[in-house]
DNA sequence: CACCTGATTCGATATGTGTCAACATAGACA
DNA sequence: TGTCTATGTTGACACATATCGAATCAGGTG
């Protein structure tokens, strides 16, 4: 999990001014959560999945066990790109709305 | 490197639909590779120089040895998102200006 | 309570990756 | 040609990570 005080605001575009070691150690750990294949379909089922929001049982099937999918959904929490809530048997995840602003705001765009 | 063919229009943003495998593993190459903080420094380092690009030498005062340096400079290539040039004595990268947009894109900003 | 299903954790393993020292290569210049 | 400087490559090593099967946990339901 990413600290609150440390994950919203984060860095400047990448054009702007170079990184500073601590911003790329923060800014990476964004970016490496995204750089495996099965994460980023992960994350784009929970995105795009209606309601904003998708359990465990929905988004499964990417061709990996259901262990590695939980050991993924742990990864993408950890960087703070998803979050998960228990309700009643299932688990639902939906996607930080901060995060991609900010990683849109790190590549230069607003 | 990476296929021109394949580079430019890679993937519709992340919110929109699902991915599928292949345009998973296409997308996640770019994103690993900002993945590392000393990558993600190195490519600052070279996004904001004046007239967008840098020599090595410019460069490589990221904590690292210089093999090291040239080593992340190779995977950003490979990646994609850096072209190399060689002047004389130096060695110029700049950044592949259709990658940003592309990985915008796939955030979903416009 | 027992039982079933969904989800996570554990233990093990194979593969990937970041790093450096040593070596190799490419230009510039004398 | 030889030498100096700037980059790149190789080989080796330690560490991280993606993956799975088995065990475990958590919530229903009977």
């Amino acid at each position: 999990m990413l600290d609150p005080e440390t994950a919203a605001p984060c860095c400047p575009p990448l054009t702007e001014r170079p990184l500073t070691a601590e911003e790329a150690e923060r800014t990476a750990k964004m970016f490496k959560a995204l750089g495996d294949p099965v994460r980023l379909r992960l994350f784009s089922l929970v995105a795009s999945h209606e309601g904003g929001e998708a359990c465990v049982c929905d988004i499964s099937d990417v061709g990996v066990s259901q262990p590695t999918v939980s050991h993924h959904l742990k990864k993408l929490k950890e960087a703070g790109l998803l979050a998960s809530e228990r309700r009643g048997t299932w688990v639902y995840y939906r996607v930080e709305p901060s995060v991609l602003a900010a990683m849109g705001q790190t590549l230069g765009q607003y």
